[in-house]
DNA sequence: TCTGGGGTCCTAGGACCC
DNA sequence: TCTGGGGTCCTAGGACCC
């Protein structure tokens, strides 16, 4: 998880591993129609993650194993996706069992954990560093304390906790004694940020092409802001050196910009940033990695106004133009400014090994004969 | 040669207010 | 010149998640 392919091009070689580049396209659509089968059986649920969804049982009166065998394989028919469905008194809890549902034959996708004793076994079964909200440092904390299984952290002392971890790692205590402190969220609040980054495959070293990958950031960033009716307060611009060369001097370069009035015009935004790329930039750089993070987003009714200017967003025809054609005809196919010019594309991240957007582009489509 | 992208929350400390 | 108590807001850094 998380290697680079480089590192192990023998194994790929060995077993015939077959590698394929990310296509979130695909996957979010693909997830959209699980997440929409798991709607129409329950009433409260919470999509958490694009593969991840909570569900509250809680007042059921059925048998949860029968129940949810039966989701199961509807999904499964549905969809093709084949999932795992962990049942337990909390977020924690349930997580853990997910996990166990899908390492057990047995248990074959579905595990329910409500008796204490099982309970118990499942978490002396589970390393403390996989437990929801023990990440990597934490766990290295808590083994060397001797805290080294997911049992052990459930009897530690909140205060211990509480110490160490903060008011989180106290919540994860809590929940894997059964008491319920992450609700369920079925209104997720909007999004606060929003983040356009790439690595780029060669190392730009020429301003004019990183104006031109810049632009091209903006462009998806201020569509993303649209889709979800929002307007950006300000901005951060950054451009990093490749921090795996040690031959090479080390630099994180970034600089915030304000935006007054909030907009979501992609062509303020690009004009905003091009003048700010001007002053941060040095001859000599060799930048591997730039992005932009668009910042305080709210809705455009509750942007802070200017003394001059009535409101921070009035209708934007020409963005709304933007938007449908890409809608109808695909990403991009109208830009702003000097986004993909026929050269410039050298510096994008390479995915020759991406799968077709198969349920999401019409010539992507599968031919069936 | 090649090394991911996009988010949130909490805390401590400093600046400021009355 | 010295002295106190009670707040808010912002930021950087560090943790976590997928």
């Amino acid at each position: 998880m998380g290697q680079p392919l480089f590192q192990i091009r023998d194994l790929v070689e060995q077993h015939g591993v077959i590698v394929k580049s990310s296509n979130y396209a695909l996957y979010g659509d693909i997830s959209r129609r699980v997440m929409a089968v798991v709607a129409s059986e329950v009433a409260e649920s919470e999509i958490y993650s694009i593969d991840e969804i909570f569900i509250d049982l809680a007042g059921m009166s059925f048998n949860p194993v029968a129940w949810a065998r039966n989701l199961k394989a509807r999904i499964l028919r549905e969809t093709g996706i084949p999932v795992g469905i962990g049942i337990s008194k909390t977020k924690t809890l349930a997580k853990i069992a997910n996990k166990l549902a899908k390492k057990s034959t047995k248990a074959n996708g579905v595990l329910v954990l409500d008796d204490q004793r099982w309970i118990d076994i499942a978490l002396e079964r589970t390393e403390v560093g996989d437990v929801w909200g023990v990440g990597r440092k934490y766990a290295r904390k808590l083994s060397g304390m001797g805290i080294v299984t997911a049992r052990y952290l459930r009897d530690m002392p909140d205060q211990v906790a509480r110490k160490i971890m903060t008011v989180d790692g106290l919540k994860t205590v809590r929940e894997l004694k059964g008491v319920i402190c992450i609700d369920l969220d079925d209104s997720p609040a909007p999004r606060k940020t929003i983040c356009v980054s790439r690595s780029f495959g060669t190392e730009i070293t020429d301003r004019e092409v990183l104006r031109d990958a810049v632009f091209s950031f903006v462009s998806r960033a201020c569509s993303k802001l649209r889709r979800q009716d929002l307007v950006a307060c300000g901005l951060e611009l950054f451009i990093l050196s490749n921090r795996f060369r040690t031959d090479q001097p080390q630099f994180s370069l970034g600089c915030e910009i304000d935006l007054t009035p909030a907009t979501n015009d992609t062509r303020l935004i690009g004009a905003a940033i091009s003048k700010k790329l001007d002053t941060l930039w040095r001859d000599g750089l060799s930048v591997k990695k730039a992005g932009i993070l668009l910042l305080d987003l709210c809705p455009p009714a509750d942007a802070p106004r200017d003394l001059f200017t009535a409101s921070c967003l009035c209708e934007n025809p020409l963005m709304e133009a933007l938007d449908q054609l890409d809608k109808r005809f695909g990403k991009e196919t109208v830009t702003v400014g000097r986004v993909a010019h026929a050269d410039g594309l050298d510096w994008f991240t390479t995915s020759s090994k991406r799968s077709p957007c198969y349920t999401t582009r019409w010539s992507d489509l599968k031919s069936v004969r």
